[in-house]
DNA sequence: GATGTCACG
DNA sequence: GACGTACGTGACATCC
């Protein structure tokens, strides 16, 4: 025979799994999840490409797994019995799979009831009896015990395609210490936790290569546990015989099954393109279909945000069992990481980064605040200990860090540093990791550079483990706690490098050598992060709300940051003025009704006088032994004819007023921007949504009139005005949704005024009170109702709002069945879910500490629905800038549409005044039709949209 | 740093 | 028999 006949049997179950565990969650474009069908077909591909090399295939056929029995199953019933069901994104790759082959017109093997590794040893077996080569592509241990020669010269080896290693005898004495033909002996003494097979007890590869080596086979060293020394493995060995004769049954392959396919017409040749490049194109592997028009296409899947993982590194093990294990990485070592301060060496992290295709990255700054902070330094990691620190605006001297007397360490100049990392901060082909890495995004942006495509290791985090916390603390998605929690890692504090209070130094300040163990670690720790919270998102069901909700809000919210809100300080001024003017009024009518001074903003000082000195009824002390002077207790007292009550109560309003918005706010306007930047974050709510903080413009006050006044204040730039879009009751909607109460569902559907239907069915007819007494019902069915929480907002009896609540379920039966099964599902599973799928822990919910159980159970019925409004308008958010675009609105541009708020169920914007009547509409769309596709809505989502020159005009 | 209060959805 | 009563937030003032 002039040519060796060589036949490659590929085992695609086995792979699929690898490579759904080793590449990121790439999806086509129809949303389908196809990573692990990105890596089968770049595997088939590099096979195709050695089609004409020396020890390159001549036949080839793809094994798959029909079903999950084989003949194991009737010997031992446990087999395979404790194997974790498939992540949910992989399995609609399966079917895929078979795509994947047919495409490149390969034979497909799958027979029921066979195992692919049964039909693999049988195919293997015949070709080498033939004389052929066979290489096996797999790394599954069980196939190792076929690696040999046969008496024809034919010989059996294995390719681990992802390792490109080839396994032959040599490398499985290595891994197991005996030859492939007493490979067998040894997985029967070892077991095997994948396969529930048991093995001995207590013996691991260690003893059982040890064993086997020293008696030359199973039965002799199970022989020859009668003359051992009394120990432990003695009495194992006798005791559990039976298992590790069971599992050499277990273990042995199936040689002689029949082959449905002759190997000699698994001949291949050329590979057909047509097929080929429908399935390419299909599933948008666009690199591979230039690869096949002839060009030589880039290193991944351009067209996808996620490029794979290099090939040469994250080879951890396939999960064993249930446990999520800890990826396999060295501990933390500070003094591998690299100071770059040339040129050189700062091009070299770059051609690292490019040739990893994931980087962590992570800023360092002068403060806390992005649109203020100056650049210091960027740090990268692209393996663990592979990281290093790019210092870029350090100093020594006092001199601030513009001073041009400033000393300064050797450092690439800024300019220079970040033209080099543009490309490689937004090449499609290399994934930049951060923890909270909007805040980057921001620092980032105002250089210039656009940071994509992205993944955030602290939204993974609240993704996968929002609410989870243990006795309390330990919920926290920050990074020294979730490397402290994952990693075991305790972090080099921000502290530690520059101190605190009077004494703390800018971080421009920090020696680089402590500075670069600092920030290098951050990275460090991302990237470590990264690679054990990722890839949990598909296992436990979190890709969803990460990849299509929050991971493409982060862009989004960056964004509205950075443009921030107009407010005008003249206004905030006058009103400053007049609130001042005004408590210092009331507090000398205040004082003079108590007869004499005291501090009115103080409730301990303010509960002494009024029910000591004063002599009110009514004080309730609290656990901390003061009364209490919250609002409701004013009220009462005014109720009761306390003026000084009415007098502290307006005193309140005021001093709350001015200091947290009106003197605030003029405080927070940027010197540089002369607007307000507030910072969300998208992990500080459990529940889903969003908060704002420095400053809070999530509470800027709208229900009184005189707190309106500070609305005013909230202007557009002259030219344009405020747009303010805001989803009309979407809770109640999407309560009325999800419990399936129609009476309310069609009371939405026909535009009814959803209290007065509430009081209707509830009171039987409608007027000021009842409509009153049915909202406050309707939002207490929201939070989670209890007669005594209800009966203290309506001032009746507990027994009374018992029946209103009665009363209520009888009319919206929906209702109780959602608070039921919630509370069942939330108990057993212990979260609850969201439309979208996003889930919230309530680690209490079982809590024998009734307060704290039925705390966890109001909080339980209320976040489905919080959250599922909170889903909603963030992809609405998501989906405005592309929308706005369509319509050539030109969303972010100075003339164009800028979102620049949100408040939970509102989105503020600023735009032209011209493009007012082309905005609205499309604006409009975005919000109503925001669920859709995902989720089909049995109500409709109303928006209500204003505008004017003020936010207060807007509404 | 804890507590009380109050601004918002 | 005691518990402590609506969900989710953030900021400020006071006081220890």
């Amino acid at each position: 025979m002039a040519d060796k006949q060589h036949l490659y049997l590929v085992d695609g179950s086995a792979y699929i799994f690898r490579a759904y565990h080793r590449l990121p969650p790439l999806t086509n474009p129809e949303g389908t999840p196809v990573g692990a069908v990105y890596g089968y077909t770049t595997m088939l591909w590099k096979l195709a490409e050695d089609l004409d090399k020396a020890d390159g295939p001549t036949h080839l056929a793809v094994v798959l797994d029909k079903s999950s029995k084989s003949f194991r199953n009737e010997i031992y019933d446990q087999y395979k019995a404790n194997r974790p069901a498939p992540p949910e994104d992989l399995v609609p790759q399966f079917p895929l799979i078979r795509h994947a082959t047919r495409a490149f017109s390969l034979p497909l093997i799958e027979e029921p009831d066979v195992e692919a590794d049964d039909m693999i040893a049988s195919y293997a077996r015949t070709a080498a009896r033939q004389g052929w080569d066979v290489t096996i592509v797999s790394s599954d241990k069980d196939l190792m015990q076929l690696i040999g020669t046969s008496e024809q010269g034919g010989t059996i080896d294995m390719l681990d395609t992802m390792k490109s290693a080839r396994i032959g005898p040599e490398e499985v004495r290595e891994k197991f210490g005996v030859p492939p033909e007493l490979v067998g002996d040894v997985l029967a003494l070892m077991g095997d936790s994948v396969d529930n097979i048991p093995g001995i007890f207590g013996v691991g590869p260690k003893t059982a290569s040890k064993l086997i080596q020293d008696h030359g086979s199973l039965t002799a060293a199970l022989d020859s546990a009668t003359d051992m020394k009394k120990s432990k493995l003695k009495e194992r060995l006798l005791e559990h015989r039976g298992d590790a004769e069971l599992s050499r049954v277990l273990v042995t392959l199936k040689e002689d099954c029949p082959l449905p396919i002759a190997i000699e017409d698994m001949k291949i040749a050329t590979i057909p393109p047509e097929p080929l490049t429908a399935f390419l194109s299909e599933h948008g592997f666009t690199s591979l279909m230039r690869r096949l028009e002839g060009g030589n296409g880039g290193p991944g899947p351009s067209t996808q945000l996620h490029p794979a993982k290099p090939q040469n590194e994250g080879e951890g093990h396939a999960p064993q069992g249930n446990r999520q294990p800890l990826p396999d990485m060295p501990d933390v070592d500070r003094s591998a990481y690299e100071c770059v301060q040339s040129v050189e060496a700062l091009d070299a992290w770059i051609e690292r980064s490019f040739k990893a295709r994931l980087v962590a990255v992570d800023t360092e700054t002068s403060a806390l605040d992005a649109m203020q902070a100056e650049l210091v330094g960027i740090s990268l990691a692209v393996g663990p200990n592979e990281a290093c620190y790019i210092p870029l605006t350090h100093y020594t001297s006092d001199a601030g860090g513009d001073d041009m007397f400033a000393q300064r360490p050797e450092q690439i100049p800024l300019a220079t540093a970040l033209e080099k990392l543009k490309p490689l901060l937004e090449s499609d082909a290399v994934l930049k990791v951060g923890q909270n890495i909007k805040y980057d995004l921001n620092v980032l942006a105002r250089h210039d550079i656009a940071i994509a495509p992205i993944d955030d290791t602290m939204i993974v985090s609240f993704a996968l483990d929002a609410g989870r916390s243990q006795d309390g603390i330990g919920g926290g998605h920050g990074m020294d706690e979730l490397a402290q929690r994952h990693l075991g890692h305790t972090c080099l504090t921000f502290k530690e490098m520059c101190g605190t209070g009077k004494k703390a130094i800018p971080f421009g300040q920090v020696p680089l050598d402590r500075a670069t163990e600092y920030a290098a670690e951050d990275a460090d720790v991302t990237l470590r992060l990264y690679r054990h919270l990722k890839p949990r998102l598909a296992v436990e069901g979190g890709t969803r709300v990460y990849e299509r909700v929050d991971r493409p809000l982060i862009p989004v919210v960056a964004g509205m940051e950075r443009h921030g809100i107009r407010v005008d300080r003249d206004r905030l001024v006058g009103l400053s003025e007049r609130f001042a003017t005004e408590i210092a009024r009331l507090e000398g009518e205040i004082h003079e009704i108590a007869g004499q001074e005291f501090a009115v903003g103080s409730p301990k000082q303010l509960g002494e006088i009024l029910f000591e000195k004063m002599g009110y009824k009514g004080g309730k002390r609290g656990k901390s032994g003061q009364y209490s002077t919250d609002q409701s207790v004013l009220e009462k007292l005014d109720a009761q004819g306390a003026p000084i009550a009415t007098k502290v109560l307006e005193w309140r309003q005021l001093a709350k007023l001015k200091s947290t918005y009106t003197d605030a706010l003029q405080q927070a306007i940027n010197p540089n921007t002369g607007r307000v930047h507030t910072s969300y974050s998208l992990t500080g709510a459990q529940t889903g949504r969003l908060s704002s903080t420095d400053p809070n413009l999530q509470n800027i006050p709208i229900r009184t009139e005189i707190g309106r006044e500070i609305r005013q204040a909230f202007v557009a730039e002259p030219g344009n005005v405020l747009l303010a879009a805001d989803y009309s009751q979407i809770e109640l909607r999407l309560a009325a949704h999800m419990a399936n109460v129609e009476p309310l569902r069609e009371a939405f559907a026909a535009g009814e005024d959803i209290h007065n239907r509430t009081a209707r069915e509830m009171f039987g007819e409608v007027d000021r009170d009842t409509r009153a007494r049915a909202k406050t019902i309707n939002f207490a069915i929201l939070y989670g109702i209890s007669r005594w929480g209800l009966a203290g907002r309506l001032g009746i009896e507990a027994e009374e709002a018992q029946d209103l609540i009665d009363t209520y379920f009888a009319r919206f039966p929906g209702i109780q069945r959602y608070i039921v099964s919630t509370l069942e599902t939330v108990r057993e599973r212990g979260y609850s879910e969201t439309l979208f799928g996003r889930k919230t822990w309530f680690p209490r919910i079982n809590s024998k500490n009734q307060a704290e159980r039925q705390g966890s159970e109001r909080a339980a019925i209320n976040a489905p629905i919080q959250g599922t409004s909170a889903d909603i308008i963030k992809r609405a958010m998501a989906r405005m800038g592309p929308a706005l675009a369509d319509a050539g609105l030109q969303p972010g541009a100075p003339d164009g549409v800028r979102m620049l708020l949100q408040v939970h169920d509102e989105l503020v914007f600023e735009l032209p005044e011209g493009l007012v009547d082309d905005a609205k509409p499309v604006i409009e769309q975005v919000m109503a039709e925001a669920a859709t596709p995902a989720v089909e809505l049995t109500v409709p989502l109303g928006i209500d949209i204003g505008t004017g020159l003020s936010w207060d005009d807007a509404h």
